[in-house]
DNA sequence: ATAAACCTTCCTCTAAGTGGAAGGTCAAGG
DNA sequence: CCTTGACCTTCCACTTAGAGGAAGGTTTAT
């Protein structure tokens, strides 16, 4: 039985994070102490590190706790784990492509612009008028 | 003078949107109606328009704010525009870089799961036990 | 006159915590 | 015995960038 700053140390989150997994009934300590503090038992610090890792992962909280079930659960079918993986590398496929496409237009602008002390900047030009009429003032 | 939901449509932005950059004073409508409606001017909805444009950017609302400074500044140095968009660029490049190694291991994860009705699963494995010793429970 | 459409302010909610204040607990040292 | 410091507790506010909605005032059209 750990205190929580011991629990967060071996789980390698912040105690505070540790405090808030707790308050959302994501992971609970299994128990306090007379004085009230919490008690983490090893099962609730591999919990923990389950979840830090998981988020690293960026598994959101609410896919943490679906991920939490399934780990729980000797019973799962590895399908169910699979397919939330493939949702998760979709959605950073998608992310990864609008950030390529962002990168892209920015280094244009930027070496469109002299950088310069004159005070015309074509990325101030791009920003104001995106090619439509209301970007004068 | 434009009250907020034609200001809004000419800016290409949401009603609530344009009233949320009144309040933190981002872009203040140039003025009042007898009856209180807030009232927008055509260089109003340019700079709303700005802001939009560079919120689709990924610029956040502080950096919009430097640059809407900037955008009225006559006398602006394109060095400091260009330094800003640069250092947006070395975000989004440290981003993509994280992004892309997270996919390549979820892929590599997902590739090692038969993804059936057995069990046990080698992404639980691998979240449950990162090569250290505390994953048992 | 009244109904629809529009406007206002104010309040709550989002994700996933972080930071801090006020106060209780515990072990060591003087 | 007392105090100091480290640790713990709860509760509250703050973060991003708005979104959603309630209650109520205004304008426009029929």
């Amino acid at each position: 039985m750990y205190k929580i700053s011991e629990a967060a140390i071996r789980a390698n989150l912040p105690v505070k994070t540790v405090r808030y997994y707790g308050d959302i009934g994501l992971v609970n300590p299994a128990g306090r102490s007379d004085s009230g503090y919490r008690l983490y038992t090893d099962p609730d610090i591999a919990k923990l590190s389950f979840v830090g890792r998981a988020r690293r992962y960026s598994f959101s909280i609410d896919q943490c706790r679906e991920l939490l079930d399934l780990y729980e659960d000797e019973q799962r079918p590895s399908s169910v784990v699979k397919q939330i993986t493939l949702e998760k590398i979709a959605e950073i496929d998608s992310r990864l492509h609008e950030l390529q496409e962002l990168r892209d237009e920015l280094q244009h602008l930027a070496g469109c612009c002299h950088g310069d002390s004159r005070p015309d900047c074509p990325i101030i030009g791009k920003l104001s008028n995106d090619g439509l009429e209301n970007g004068s003032f």
